[in-house]
DNA sequence: AGCACGCCGACT
DNA sequence: GTCGGCGTGCTC
């Protein structure tokens, strides 16, 4: 008896057991992917193990096929996916569906269709199984979607269960390759003209087609200039005719086609000869980084906004690629790659490629067939965070850059995990080094280099003697007592705008409202509109004219009449971006003005275009959210205004401060490219904040001091480990009583802090309340054991009838 | 994820 | 009285 262990796309916590014959069993290795029969459906699971132990307590199905002829995920990668499921506490299925393009999934569709050797007798049919089975008589098969539109239900399984037993029909389930190759049309002359006489033939041929000619001649062109295959689309262009005329040549066998596999991702262009020369600092810091590598993993490159990290990313991703490894570059925001690839393509041509989320499919698939087999093209691999699934062959370097971005925590779904950090392991398993890139790095991964963990570069100053901006504090509450203030502007915002206008250069205004409205209040008795599911207020979209609930999507038009007092006395409170942009308008008439928030940058190049834009001088202010405060460079951009920093200091998370530093720096970073030093003005009610004094004087070890300093005395990261555990249910009481169950139990069993259950800021989303439980395990405790310790009082949670359909969301490292 | 099973409200 | 809605549980 020969057996197999299979991961599948589903979120179960183990592998499943299928049988295999001899054969396969000597066939058959780790990392092949196999299709299996699971209730009656057909899915695409991946091997993970081989061997001949028979379970005992059920009988194993048997495999339906296998589809690979060798590993299509390595031994490496399976082992990386296998610690993340444990670390981040998920079933290894969440990892794979996470993991594995849905290009290389199969897909099985149920395919109904009827037995041809019985008579059926009409009259014993029902309505909905007559037609059925008229359907049946005009087409040979149908699929489960035709059933569904004939019928226009639903809900179509148990008339066919019917039919099913009644013997007319039967289901097949068939499995189709989700993957195509992309495939160019090509032609070239058929073989019975390619000799001189044939040519004299041709042309007579064609004497009275002069479209046609035009075509053949058009060909001899390019292919006598090209000496290259021809596609047809060529042919169309050069020839300034349509591709009907080229097919009544091939079907006049003229030419003849042929198709060409093309990869969908490719880059034209060369790699330019110029060699990157590097400042005597960057210089000194890449041999840093490179000596912190004998001993080291893992070294940060801590440098200042501007100080040309990337130089020094590129020289070490050089050195690597001459010792034929491959080299995973991880970026926080799928928005930033473009800019990355093409700077990284003037370097090293087509070795480069790109692996993210709104890749297609088959793209995606192309993508990781290259890493896999280690080809030329992928040697270099950009992407955001999913990119670390990919099954490398030879990895020999991580690089991940702007580091402290929180973005590279997978929040939803499963797995949550932090690529940074897993980047790390899987580096580890590789033997290969990581570089850590920030100019703000987070306090965990400064933390580690000064317990001599990682090795630490900095690069203290900007690239070709570009000074640091200068910052000046603006504070709002003297302003509006002493009424300088034109809506969210104060007069010297104002007045610096003005100037860098008048002096031909742009604007950068930051607002950390994440690109929504503001909310509106009735003005006669102080109700604001909230979400019927979500226990939020609805932000109000003025392009649309809408409220809206930014958890679950619910929407209603802006109303004339408050809905609780019907005064029409109504008014918008806080602001956003939208509302900057509309005040601007007002300020400076003749300045053109553009918007950088999830509303306007929404498409594949939504935010392509707004960057290119305001890069070609098209918009001279742009007003954005903190998508701008991730490493984008521009060279004309002379002043930044932060027009509230107030928000963001005053989340309550213990983060706000780390991220409100790591935020204003990063945008103040965007000031001053060109050879003039740029100003940066912040807008605060709290100037004398710690947080904002130490943006403004450039002192990152004072914040990381301080911030270390509560965070040990508040247990937090690094002390401290976070799990934190929500809890859902649309049954208030019943959640309220289960989470309460589940913390005594697991403050019980767990000598360490454990907090709640706490009602979050937002206790009901989509109709589900929430609770969340944090879980605080100090550094001298053993993770792993305490992880087997909440798994073991989870699964008991789940073993009381009453709070089974309590859903729990383990969140390990939680950001 | 699907898909089957099982329990309660809207209609013939 | 049934049809069909969704909540719940399981998949080798």
């Amino acid at each position: 008896m020969f057996f197999v262990e299979v991961i599948l796309p589903l979120s179960l916590v183990k592998p499943l057991t299928y049988r295999i014959s001899e054969a396969e069993f000597y066939f058959i290795k780790k990392g092949m992917r196999v299709a299996v029969p699971i209730k009656s459906k057909i899915y695409t699971g991946l091997v993970l193990d081989i061997h001949q132990n028979a379970p005992n307590l059920y009988e194993a199905k048997e495999i339906h096929q296998i589809l690979d002829e060798k590993p299509i995920a390595t031994e490496i990668q399976i082992k990386h996916w296998l610690w993340v499921a444990d670390y981040y506490m998920c079933g290894i299925g969440d990892v794979y569906r996470g993991a594995f393009p849905s290009g290389l999934l199969l897909e099985s569709e149920t395919i109904i269709s009827h037995k041809t050797d019985i008579s059926v007798n009409q009259n014993e049919l029902s309505d909905e199984e007559f037609l059925i089975y008229e359907a049946l008589q005009q087409q040979s098969s149908l699929k489960v979607q035709d059933i569904i539109s004939i019928l226009n239900k639903k809900n179509i399984f148990p008339i066919l269960q019917k039919m099913m037993t009644k013997d007319i029909i039967v289901l097949e389930e068939e499995i189709k390759e989700n993957y195509k190759p992309k495939l160019i049309r090509y032609v070239k002359l058929h073989s019975k003209y390619e000799s001189d006489q044939g040519l004299g033939e041709l042309l007579e041929v064609l004497k009275n087609a002069s479209k046609q000619k035009e075509i053949v001649l058009a060909y001899f062109q390019i292919s006598a200039s090209e000496k290259k295959p021809i596609t047809v689309k060529r042919l169309v262009e050069v020839s300034n005719s349509s591709s009907t005329i080229v097919k009544a040549l091939i079907e006049k066998e003229i030419f003849e086609e042929y198709f060409l596999q093309h990869d969908r991702v490719s880059f034209q262009g060369k790699a330019s000869e110029k060699q990157l020369q590097l400042s005597e600092a960057q210089e000194i810091a890449f041999t840093r980084i490179k000596e912190n590598f004998i001993e080291k993993e893992v070294c940060l490159l801590h440098g200042v906004t501007s100080s040309g990290k990337t130089e020094i990313y590129i020289k070490l991703i050089e050195e690597y690629l001459a010792l034929g490894k491959q080299i995973l570059y991880l970026l926080p925001e799928i928005a930033l790659t473009t800019q990355l690839v093409s700077r990284l393509r003037l370097h090293f041509g087509d070795k480069v490629a790109v692996f993210h989320s709104k890749y297609s499919n088959n793209e995606r698939v192309e993508v990781w067939k290259q890493t896999l087999e280690n080809a030329d093209k992928a040697q270099i691999v950009i992407g955001a965070r999913s990119a670390l699934f990919l099954p490398f062959a030879n990895l020999g370097l991580l690089i991940t850059d702007e580091e402290h971005e929180q973005t590279f925590k997978q929040v939803d779904p499963a797995p949550r995990y932090h690529a940074r950090d897993s980047a790390i392991v899987l580096a580890n398993f590789h033997k290969a080094k990581v570089l850590l890139g920030s100019a703000t790095p987070s306090i965990e991964t400064y933390f580690n280099t000064q317990t001599d963990k990682y090795g630490l570069v900095s690069l203290s100053e900007r690239y070709n003697n570009v000074r640091m901006p200068e910052i000046v504090l603006v504070d709002l509450k003297d302003k509006h007592f002493r009424k300088r203030m034109t809506g969210h502007f104060s007069d010297l915002l104002i007045e610096e705008i003005a100037e860098a206008l008048s002096l031909g250069e742009q604007v950068i205004l930051f607002q950390n409202r994440r690109g929504y409205s503001p909310i509106i209040e009735c003005m006669t008795c102080g109700h604001v509109p909230h979400c019927q599911q979500c226990d939020v207020s609805l932000t109000f979209h003025k392009h649309k004219n809408q409220l809206r609930c930014h958890y679950c999507g619910y929407a209603i038009a802006k109303p004339t009449h408050c809905h609780s007092c019907s005064s029409i006395d109504l008014t918008t409170k806080g602001f956003g971006t939208e509302q900057i942009e509309q005040e601007l308008v007002s300020l400076f008439p003749k300045a053109k003005t553009g918007r950088m928030d999830q509303d306007t940058t929404r498409g594949k190049f939504g935010f392509e275009k707004i960057i290119d834009s305001f890069k070609s001088r098209e918009i001279d202010i742009l007003v954005g959210t903190q998508m701008l405060a991730k490493g984008l460079d521009f060279d004309n951009v002379s002043l930044v205004g932060i027009m509230n920093a107030d928000n963001m200091l005053h989340h309550p998370d213990f983060r706000a401060f780390e991220r409100s530093f790591q935020m204003m720096t990063q945008v103040a970073g965007r000031a001053g490219r060109t050879e003039k030093q740029g100003k940066v003005v912040i807008q605060t009610y709290n100037p004398n904040h710690n947080t904002i004094q130490q943006v403004t004087t450039h002192n990152y070890i004072g914040m990381y001091k301080e911030q270390l300093y509560d965070r040990q005395i508040y247990k937090y990261p690094p002390y401290f480990r976070i799990i934190k555990l929500t809890l859902k249910h649309k049954d208030f009481d019943k959640l309220k009583e289960g989470s309460m169950w589940l913390y005594q139990v697991l403050s019980q069993n767990l000598n360490m802090p454990v907090l709640g259950p706490e009602e979050p800021a937002i206790s009901r989303i989509r109709n589900e309340y929430l609770r969340t439980i944090l879980i605080k395990i100090p550094q001298n405790l053993p993770l792993g054991g305490t992880k087997k310790t909440i798994q073991k009082i989870l699964n008991s949670f789940e073993a009381v009838a009453q709070y089974r359909a309590i859903k729990v969301i383990v969140n390990v490292d939680f950001y």
